[in-house]
DNA sequence: CGGCGGCTTGATTCGAGTCAAGAACCGTGG
DNA sequence: CCACGGTTCTTGACTCGAATCAAGCCGCCG
């Protein structure tokens, strides 16, 4: 199905911030909650023209989805569209020759899953996307996307800011795989699953993935992450009951993993997400001072 | 010092393809030198005409350079101008509260220091550049940038794919970090270290980093690289005599650390780079073949 | 109700960190 | 030219966090 069918549902949710929030959530499932992340995302990353969202979203072809456990882009080919996540969980992932797996990112509502082979198409093949929960796709073809960009140079921009944002994810991810214990790694990858969801506007306190799906992102065993959740259900972090991942004291959770959303560019709501000044130690050199948070 | 004070000599060598290499190496060291492989990094990353390079060299203005152990870009703080290394190596680094220093990429000529501040200032402002041996340096105004880009669409398109680059190696050392033993973590940081010097010219098979460097690029202990690296030494892949470290076994550190230099995007000589195909365990399901390099 | 994927547990091993000390090297200044 | 002080490198002894191996369990879906 072309998203064209709903273009009037579309330039009407496309401003959205005109509207109230009741109206908006009349809306029918296709229309608003399927793009609103994405807009959401692309709104945090500089496209302010209303004229821009909606060139982009009409270019945009619902695809059909996946469930959970299919690859959503399989390692090694690339193809003339770029696929975009709308709904559900995902993982950009890699597995080495001896049959591991490294979870680079995990991708949620609004993320481009490929953005990397649009822009250098022959590199770097074997990283693939799977889906963690059954997923919604959007795809867009490139040569589309190059128009639009050509046309709205501001596009391109902001593209550019969501390939550095999740480069500067990954460098948070390396510092704290190469750096922290596991008690701390896993709580600091907890943290970022929060805050990047809050940022697209998921609030659930429960994460959908399972202690395989993080193990695999934080290098770690799985019997190793399993010890390292007792101890963080023992601190009442996270829920004890059941088998969802489930925070319960989400300050906590922030504290003992230092963590500093910061890094992750979401001007809405970044209040909840930076360490208190305390936990900061800043060089005297500097002389920057924190926002302290409650 | 201004560069236009030497546009003359760089109007002539931007167009270096079009004469002879003994004539280029008869220009003068802050002419060619300086400015090569920024003009070979662009061109592999799709600048291709001389028009774009000329006005891209023009705004650079060569700023004075810093002594091995200085800060380049200093932590916390964002400037008006991004800053290109000249001549030398530094690195991106983060300093987490602890005290620890985490390495995420070392650069060399012809590397954007700071691309991340320009595409994204607010955001992450603890990582910081650091010279790890003398340094050359140039700036260029992110006005100028701006409108370079504005002007010459396929420079913005370059400079995405170059940060896609540094997205592409930070994933690639987070599987590394994350998965591998010492030992291949090593080896493999060596290789990359290795080809993107000769991707920008550098050939010496010494590399100029003290252990501690790549210790604190591994997330390795000093003592621990120490001990690796009297194992590489062992196994005749490192030179023995002295304390730099000197590759002399390249096909083997290749080979132990299963390195595949097709992530780094380097057109020219890849073939150099590839692990034999004995060593590759492709899926079944893409079919895809190997390059199988002698 | 049976099987399989995900979770839990215990016992054991091992790679890498830490601590501590000494040696080799380098630039600097007398 | 040499003496000095600070890095950088090396080595050994010890500790500890996390991997591995091996079961057993729980709960869901067909």
């Amino acid at each position: 199905m072309h998203v064209s069918t709903m273009r009037d549902t579309l330039t009407l949710f496309v401003r959205w911030d005109y509207l109230g929030t009741y109206m908006i959530s009349l809306l029918n499932r296709s229309g608003r909650q399927l793009f609103d992340p994405l807009i959401q995302k692309l709104r945090s990353l500089g496209v302010d023209s209303d004229t821009e969202l909606d060139a982009v979203l009409n270019r945009i072809k619902v695809r059909a989805g996946t469930r959970r456990g299919e690859d959503i882009i399989a390692p090694g080919r690339s193809a003339r569209h770029s696929t975009l996540l709308l709904e559900g969980v995902a993982c950009l992932y890699e597995r080495p020759p001896d049959g591991n797996r490294q979870i680079y990112a995990f991708q949620y509502s609004g993320d481009f899953c490929d953005l990397h082979q649009h822009v250098l198409p022959e590199t770097n093949n074997e990283v693939a996307v799977t889906a963690l929960t059954d997923c919604s796709l959007g795809i867009i073809e490139h040569k589309d996307l190059e128009q639009l960009i050509a046309q709205y140079p501001s596009l391109g921009l902001a593209l550019w800011r969501a390939s550095m944002l999740e480069a500067s994810i990954f460098r948070k991810r390396l510092l704290n795989v190469g750096r922290q214990p596991a008690l701390q790694r896993v709580a600091h990858l907890l943290c970022e699953q929060l805050a990047r969801r809050e940022a697209v506007g998921i609030n659930s306190a429960t994460i959908p993935l399972t202690q395989m799906d993080l193990a695999d992102a934080a290098g770690l065993s799985i019997v190793h992450i399993n010890r390292t959740f007792q101890e963080l259900r023992r601190l009442n972090i996270l829920s004890k009951g059941g088998r969802t991942i489930k925070v319960v004291d989400r300050e906590r959770l922030v504290d003992l993993a230092n963590f500093d959303g910061n890094y992750l560019n979401m001007p809405q709501l970044l209040s909840h997400w930076q360490v208190k000044i305390e936990h900061k130690r800043r060089s005297q050199a500097t002389g920057l001072s924190w926002v302290v948070t409650g």
